[in-house]
RNA sequence: GCUCCCGUAGUUCAAUGGAUAGAACAGAGCUCUUCUAAGGCUUUGAUGUAGGUUCGAUUCCUACCGGGAGCACCA
């Protein structure tokens, strides 16, 4: 039984005995460790019941709870307006200690998702387009999402949902064959290593949508290209595979640089498209779609949502169509009790409330089984950036800046340290924030920074090894020599904050809790000698740092951020 | 026009309906003969406006004001 059920029960039979039956007890981290470790508010809840001050009824409570002697509990408080606070004992924190250095990288781990199953679904490049900074984001979150959902036991599947179909291939295969050729695209050396056929990819998409403007016709031959394609024309076929090449090559030296886990699954579009037919038979089955000028649509209940296009006019099929029938594949092949999550921009919210609406009238997933994490904009002084206006940021040359400043501090772990900061300030706020890009903030090696972050663990690993090597004795046990630190209140936390991070999909409670502790940790250095032969208190300073150097070592491992070996 | 998200210190962000609203950067002042000073300590400074619900509201509700996004043949 972990404490807060304890305690919770200490509390609902102190409440009994007082001949109140209470629903649910609330037992919180004060937001002041001067106010303890936990805290209850039932004074002030059930008090005005009762017609009595909350004052006098959290003594009454209090009173029963020290006849009680809670284990792990030293001390009871009641504070502010009608708080009661518990203080842990030194035996919690150094069983919890002990904890931590025998459960090492597993500490924080946990069984709650046995034998269910999670799709995390991110990243999701276009073919033949830019790995933009969205789909950075994406990859970053979508990563740091599935690495905390393993470690809490869940099986994890990670999809990368690439855009390998529609009809901007048909536009693709125009530019090529009018400004470029297939010789051409494939000997595309002029930029960089692998980027070199990328960009000359993205430079005709460019310039095809620069051209329709002047000559709407080209949209209409795009179209027929692309319906060749789907014919399995040869031609069309074998310019389609260069791009799926290219593309594919390049987004793996991204994935390399910021390396994210593999990829269980890389079903693009063009796999579901044989599934598109039974997903329109279902819709058409389940009657929930109407005709309107052409066009066929799903209309929503009192119009809870607008109305969302499954097929076009001229018969054609939308992303929405391909998504459903992503997700009836899924059900098939993994069942549907399966929790399926997408990580994408916050601009396709509404979409994805219909997308989870209609699912669950076709039976392939329920709601509540549905998950979208929407993340927001980058912004750069320009605006948002956009592929169609030509306005494109390379993201090679993203981590290459961060890399360049990263170089200022350590030259052979500038790359390590530099994709840290990148991905640590993508983690470190809520996903839907919008961030303003700024290139000082980001690569700051100050302050709220994933190098500071490095950095501390760095030098606790350090100074573990260093004590190693003095041969600092480590006792068994130093409970009569020590105090309580800010550090050992905050180490036990940790599993709880992997937990909340799971259950609310937000990695950025782990980074804010990184912060929180390191500080402490650097603190706690600042103010205590560790290392000291001749001090038997030493030895727990060094177990303690050793604890940390732990903690925050899974908790970095979590958000994907390596730590170096030096520093 | 309708819908969703966001307005917290000069700036960038936190805060599970709770206690004195936390950090970081920037500013001011300290702190290295000490195991990593990329650190630590002190200090200045904030909940858009007006109501409501509640013992208690940054958090929930209503209206308004600012900013962002979405809403029929894109993905």
């Amino acid at each position: 039984m972990n404490i807060i059920e304890t305690l919770q029960n200490a509390v609902k039979k102190a409440l009994k005995e007082l001949k109140i039956e209470a629903g649910e007890v609330i037992i919180e981290h004060p937001a002041d460790l001067t106010n303890g470790d936990y805290s209850t508010n039932v004074a002030l809840v059930y008090a005005k019941e009762l017609k009595i001050k909350p004052l006098e009824f959290a003594q009454e409570i209090k009173n029963i709870l020290d006849v009680q002697k809670i284990k792990y509990i030293d001390k009871l408080e009641i504070a502010g307006t009608g708080f009661i606070n518990f203080y842990l004992s030194q035996e919690f924190f150094d069983e919890n200690i002990e904890e931590i250095l025998k459960q090492k990288e597993n500490f924080g781990s946990s069984d709650l998702g046995k034998n269910k199953k999670v799709i995390v679904e991110y990243s999701s490049p276009n073919i033949a387009k830019p790995f933009t900074i969205g789909h950075l984001r994406s990859t970053i979150i979508g990563d740091s999402v599935a690495n905390i959902l393993q470690f809490l036991g869940y099986k994890i599947i990670r999809d990368n949902h690439l855009g390998d179909w529609g009809t901007q291939f048909g536009k693709q295969i125009v530019a090529i064959k009018r400004w470029s050729s297939i010789e051409d695209v494939k000997n595309s050396r002029n930029l960089p290593a692998q980027a070199g056929q990328m960009k000359t990819l993205v430079d005709l998409y460019v310039k095809f949508h620069q051209e329709t403007e002047k000559n709407p016709e080209l949209e209409d031959e795009a179209r027929e290209w692309f319906l060749k394609l789907e014919k399995g024309d040869k031609e069309a076929k074998e310019i389609y595979d260069i791009t799926v090449e290219a593309s594919m090559k390049y987004f793996n030296m991204i994935y390399e640089r910021l390396d994210i886990k593999p990829f269980d699954t890389l079903h693009g579009e063009a796999f579901y498209e044989p599934m598109l037919k039974g997903v329109l038979e279902d819709i058409e089955k389940a009657g929930i779609a109407r005709k309107s000028e052409g066009a066929k649509l799903i209309f929503f209940e009192n119009e809870k949502y607008p109305p969302l296009m499954i097929q076009k006019k001229d018969g054609a099929t939308l992303y929405a169509t391909r998504d459903l029938a992503t997700d009836k594949y899924r059900n098939k092949e993994y069942g549907k009790d399966t929790l399926v999550i997408n990580e994408t921009g916050v601009e396709q919210s509404l979409y994805f409330k219909q997308i989870f609406e209609i699912e669950e009238m076709l039976g392939y997933f329920a709601k509540k089984n549905r998950v979208h994490i929407g993340h927001g904009f980058i912004r750069s002084k320009d605006g948002k950036m956009s592929t169609r206006k030509g306005n494109v940021v390379w993201l090679e040359e993203v981590l290459d800046e961060g890399v360049a400043r990263a170089k200022v501090i350590n030259e052979d772990i500038a790359e390590m340290v530099g994709i840290g900061a990148i991905k640590f300030n993508d983690l470190k706020r809520e996903a839907k924030q919008n961030i303003i890009f700024d290139w000082d903030e980001i690569v700051n090696l100050k302050g709220d920074s994933g190098p500071y972050l490095q950095y501390s663990c760095v030098r606790a690993r350090s100074i573990v090894a260093k004590a190693e090597v003095v041969r600092v004795k480590l006792l068994q046990s130093c409970r009569s020599l020590t105090l309580t630190t800010v550090l050992e209140r905050l180490l036990y936390r940790f599993p709880e904050v992997v937990y909340r991070a799971g259950k609310e999909y937000a990695p950025h409670y782990i980074a804010q809790y990184l912060l929180e502790i390191s500080s402490a940790f650097n603190n706690f250095y600042a103010q205590n000698k560790i290392i000291d032969k001749d001090d038997p208190a030493s030895a727990y300073r060094v177990v303690l740092t050793h604890a940390f150097s732990i903690v925050i070592a899974n908790g970095l491992n979590l958000l994907g951020i390596k730590i170096p070996e030096k520093m």
